[in-house]
DNA sequence: GGTTTGACCCTAA
DNA sequence: ATTAGGGCCAAAC
């Protein structure tokens, strides 16, 4: 199995500690498992993710409390769906999806 | 083996 | 306020 494989559960394992209703960040996911620095890896794994698997991936979303994907099976209007399923109040701004990180961010801590 | 890319983040101008 | 650049780690070519 790859080295990598490891990080990619912690990842997995992080994402799913996000609790319903709440959004967390590639920078925080990536602070969970010791790399704060490393966000994309995040990405990388949250990518080659397959579309039924368990992990929230729809609760990760980037920085600035927007919905980054674009080309993937599941479209960003679908996720949005699932975040307001959650409770989670999505905004929409110009086709693209934006959260408030203030009131639904994840507070790690 | 090296090079490029990626669902990102931070700092500087 | 926005735009540009560097950095990070892992996978694909």
């Amino acid at each position: 199995m790859p080295r990598g494989q490891n990080l990619y559960f912690r990842i997995y394992n992080a994402v799913r500690k996000i609790p319903r209703g709440k959004v967390a960040t590639y920078g925080q996911i990536a602070a969970l498992i010791g790399s704060p620095r490393s966000a994309r890896i995040v990405g990388w794994a949250l990518r080659s993710l397959d579309p039924g698997t368990k992990v929230p991936w729809q609760r990760v979303i980037n920085g600035q409390g927007m919905i980054s994907i674009e080309n993937m099976n599941c479209p960003k209007e679908q996720q949005a769906l699932v975040l307001r399923q959650e409770g989670v109040e999505v905004m929409q701004r110009d086709g693209n999806f934006w959260v408030d990180l203030g009131k639904y961010g994840w507070q790690t801590d």
